[in-house]
DNA sequence: CACAATAAGACTAAATTGGTCTAGCTAGAC
DNA sequence: GTCTAGCTAGACCAATTTAGTCTTATTGTG
């Protein structure tokens, strides 16, 4: 299934519960209890986010996280990164890999690269402050055909 | 990391090859072996390909598949619907599911759905035509609204 | 009938993902 | 200064998903 993962899926509620919060920090316990999630986990994707500077650490009592860039700064490429990888979306991408197996017929990694390259685009054009718009400016049926 | 599965890798390497031989079929081990993925498995992606109507099977002595689609005709959303089932790029989108962790700031749900809607767009606008361009004619048009 | 091929499903193995545990470091409150 | 809430870091484990195998049937041609 071609699926983000939870990670980043908690990283952007979590990136959304503090644009909330203004620039006040909240820590992770209170992020964690009000989006739901995973203390522990929520712990290690807040670190990550740190590392890439969407967020800085408050230490100490009364300590937390707190955003440093607007919710326009912030796309899902960004996230994705930090907290999956560069986006491949064939293994044959991946570099260094000399053992794709289909070297004789393979016109599939140029265009497999396309794709990669599509979901890129997609995902760098998406923002944070998109994916925090209300559902009744945002939905759209999903129909499949 | 957000990728397709080697189901459908297998099952695009089988359809181009399938492809170069015109209306002869190929068996499952020719294809296999020429494309250097594993027969079984191979097996069972023709299967699954067969049952949505884009290779017929040919039993018996001399038998194998043959493409009963153009491959304009076949695009990369029939293929992972086939092989994978339903687009769905977060867990939340699941129908059915009621356990979301994050009802009260859930904002989510919906620009997900957007997401996969534009995921699913792409896809259906990959045709095994553009997969099968030769590298020179595929590098260029990355056009993404 | 013998053989080559598909059909189907159970089964196993490997890889990835999701999540926990433990121990240490930092800084503010008292 | 010490207590405590909180971040840091990495090892570790469990659950799920994915990849791949094995076995047994069925089909059709020569």
């Amino acid at each position: 299934m071609i699926k983000v993962n939870k990670k980043i899926e908690y990283g952007v509620l979590a990136l959304l519960y503090l644009n909330s919060k203004e620039d006040k920090a909240a820590s992770v316990r209170e992020m964690a209890s009000n989006c739901g999630v995973p203390e522990a986990l929520l712990s290690k994707v807040m670190q990550t986010i740190k590392n890439v500077g969407y967020v800085s650490a408050v230490y100490g009592n009364h300590g937390g996280y707190k955003l440093t860039k607007t919710l326009e700064e912030i796309n899902l490429l960004g996230i994705t990164l930090a907290l999956d990888g560069p986006i491949q979306v064939a293994d044959c991408l991946k570099p260094g890999n000399e053992t794709c197996p289909a070297k004789q017929s393979c016109t599939i990694v140029d265009p497999m690269n396309v794709l990669n390259q599509k979901i890129i685009e997609l995902f760098q054009t998406t923002s944070l402050q998109q994916l925090s718009a209300q559902k009744e400016l945002s939905v759209k049926e999903v129909t499949l055909s």
